[in-house]
DNA sequence: GTCTATAGCTGGATAGAC
DNA sequence: GTCTATCCAGCTATAGAC
């Protein structure tokens, strides 16, 4: 278990990932950075020139860590309602880790400028090949393997039912009685209830 | 077709709406609002103490306004398919018309303080009573109607699959190649969609 | 590389004339 | 009520010693 053997320049990846995800770009300070990573203003300055700049770093790591995971799965040779299944939990895996990624996402995706959706679509390898899942929908449907639906419709509400309780949680917590344990039992059980939900919609 | 017969009041109001909704409490800026108010920083200090009150004033009327409209709605007589049919309807309808506010909403529920929180349960006439929808969805159940279901899993799904569109816009829009015109249609077929997917979802 | 001190600016808030 | 001018705190960013 050691402590603090992590550089200077790890810590603040650490510390920035911490404060920019949970706050947001507009809503950090570099001060509460520094604080956590246990050092001062300056040093982040000699890191990362600017607050911008340690931004993006911080931003398109997170992004390129999330998309390639779906980004491989959809052009998998898998059956329709596995490979949904295989998304659901990619998903559900990789924001139960990481609780306040999908709202920061959304957020900086529509708070930042095109620059920012433009380095971002240059850095990332590969973008997920969506038309690859939607001809296989296409092609069950066809086949009368799955009830008549439109193939955006289908990803969009996989992603809906998986994404969006990480992203309402204080809706229920804070204003509705529902405790954080409660909550957190729910999305516990929140892969069985998608694919049945999924596999009965789709039967034919 | 009235053009500047607003109060400065109302202006206020309006732009700061605007502003607030969609850069979020730490994006927004005084200057940005005053601007598009058309008057100058002082002016809002002269109505509204300070940028925390007026947004307050802001934020709890946006949500003082959504809460109600569901509220009275699960409360209501209506076979279970309809009710959820006509929350979906009623999600659609709002979001449509303000498209911002979904993560707005979010976003601010997750970044205030408590007091925020407890401010706006104060205000909110009568919070949603979910557990009369919960109890008639067991009731479904146990009758035999519709296939077993968590109550609140169907809660989370209806909403997730009506709201999340709403704010994962950009991620088709910005990386993926979907033009908004696109995207507005496949909002505007949601209803269709969502309300086939729960019927199919629940037949036992 | 790391620190302290401070410059420089942005943005919220106020004073005071009209 | 509305404006201009200005203050002042908070924040990003830099200078310079060690």
């Amino acid at each position: 278990m050691k402590l603090t053997t992590l550089s200077t320049e790890e810590r603040i990846i650490k510390a920035a990932s911490k404060i920019f995800i949970s706050k947001g770009y507009a809503g950090a300070r570099m001060q509460e950075i520094a604080d956590e990573a246990g050092i001062n203003k300056a040093m982040l300055h000699y890191y990362y020139r600017s607050k911008d700049k340690l931004f993006r770093v911080i931003a398109l790591a997170s992004f390129k860590e999330i998309i390639p995971r779906i980004g491989h799965l959809i052009e998998k040779d898998l059956p329709l309602l596995e490979k949904l299944a295989a998304i659901v939990d990619t998903y559900l895996t990789t924001f139960k880790s990481n609780p306040n990624l999908p709202l920061f996402i959304l957020n900086e995706l529509t708070q930042q400028g095109d620059e920012f959706i433009d380095e971002l679509k240059a850095q990332v390898a590969e973008l997920p090949r969506f038309e690859y899942l939607f001809a296989q929908i296409q092609k069950e449907v066809e086949d009368g393997n799955i009830r008549p639906v439109l193939p955006f419709h289908l990803l969009l509400t996989t992603m809906s039912m998986t994404i969006f309780p990480f992203v309402c949680r204080p809706v229920f917590t804070g204003l509705i009685g529902v405790t954080n344990s409660q909550y957190d039992e729910i999305i516990g059980s929140r892969k069985e209830h998608i694919v049945a939900f999924l596999t009965h919609a789709l039967k034919t």
